[in-house]
DNA sequence: AACCCTAGGATAGTCTCGCTATCCCATGAA
DNA sequence: TTCATGGGATAGCGAGACTATCCTAGGGTT
């Protein structure tokens, strides 16, 4: 299909798909002659998920190109391709580690990977940008003189464990790794959304529960 | 204290705070004379939480302000403020109700409302921007292929009810309704991003359990 | 009492992001 | 041969979150 047909279908202007393509998060089409190209279904489910990472996951352009180009990325293991996606997610600036709330907070965050037995995540901690977020959230929460400990932190450590494991047990169900990566991010950015919402849904719903609506 | 000291304390600048000011997030300071004002340690901690808003949470600096507008309205009751402060958070535009996709999602939210017999989420249904959400992500996620109903959901509505559930549990520790709401709107916006965290880490965590690091 | 230095207000500028509009040229169908 | 159109390049736009500059009136210091 052409460049109009792709816009068409995906319900995206040309323009952006102009712009999508010279930020490198699309595959130029095949160059049919020296003024058209064209595109196939690939580049219409890619399409797609680009506007999901942007719109819905609220990923900036350059970050989501990161990702895309580990999804793509043929060389590497099934753990290090996903982890290299989720990786490349996140966006959290440098906490300060003079700032005594961020400290207490790194501290929190390593008792909870030892209370839990989550050794790859210890292991991966000085690197891993998902960690730092983690702190950087935690601090954040102690600043406001919520006292988010280990202790505190570990019931929902645990829930969001069975989370991931659900998600993983559907993840499975793809064949490909390509898919299966894909899947993961998709998870990972559109999923939370989903969450979130429902997270949000709850506190109202278990709010009206206990107090009435007054 | 001065402005000069809330800038010193808080760490952010003094044309910030002017501008926080301007904006309405932060309540002007007492009046010394024409050219002094006097701010508090109440100032301090709304400051504090304001960037947290901004800053972990990414709320908008509009949205931030109504927002802190329903914590500071004395005139309702608990539910109806919690739920005010709840309802001013999202931020997503209104979906596009002919898109097939969207409607599948919507019908699947509503089973799913129904499923878990959330009746007060039944209710407010129409109106609830957090409901709103949910169908947008829903809908994303289906576009992309991913078949999400409401038996997919359920289990994961049910972790995010205990998740909510133990918030509550800790909410109703604060005396006051306005510490409560407060607290309330910390857990959804700065309390979401621990989450978020916590699962991309499980995810990874387990990830490597099932397939090693390869 | 004179001086100057700074707090605080007003205003306009800056920077990033995610598009979007315009221009242009080469083709290829009529 | 004509001419509409696809596609590339480039510049512009609008929102959002600051940020830098200017200005004035105090108030502490001498």
């Amino acid at each position: 299909m052409r460049l109009a047909e792709l816009s068409e279908r995906s319900g995206v202007s040309t323009a952006t798909i102009k712009y999508y393509l010279r930020e490198g998060l699309l595959p130029p089409g095949r160059r049919v002659n020296a003024t058209t190209a064209d595109y196939d279904e690939e580049h219409l489910r890619r399409l797609r998920l680009v506007r999901a990472l942007i719109q819905v996951g609220g990923i900036p352009v350059a970050r989501a190109r990161e990702v895309l180009s580990h999804i793509d990325d043929d060389s590497l293991g099934r753990t290090i391709r996903l982890g290299a996606a989720l990786w490349a997610l996140p966006q959290d600036p440098e906490p300060d580690e003079e700032d005594p709330d961020v400290v207490a907070a790194r501290a929190e965050v390593d008792r909870l990977l030892e209370t839990l037995g989550w050794e790859t995540s210890r292991e991966m901690a000085p690197l891993s940008p998902v960690h730092r977020s983690l702190v950087v959230a935690v601090a954040a929460l102690r600043r406001l003189g919520y006292p988010w400990d280990a202790e505190l932190m570990a019931p929902y450590a645990r829930l969001m464990h069975q989370v991931a494991s659900r998600q993983l047990d559907f993840m499975e169900t793809y064949d490909s790794l390509k898919e299966q990566v894909e899947m993961a991010v998709a998870s990972a950015v559109l999923f939370e959304p989903v969450l979130r919402a429902l997270h949000r849904l709850a506190q109202e719903e278990e709010s009206a529960r206990r107090y009435g609506i007054e």
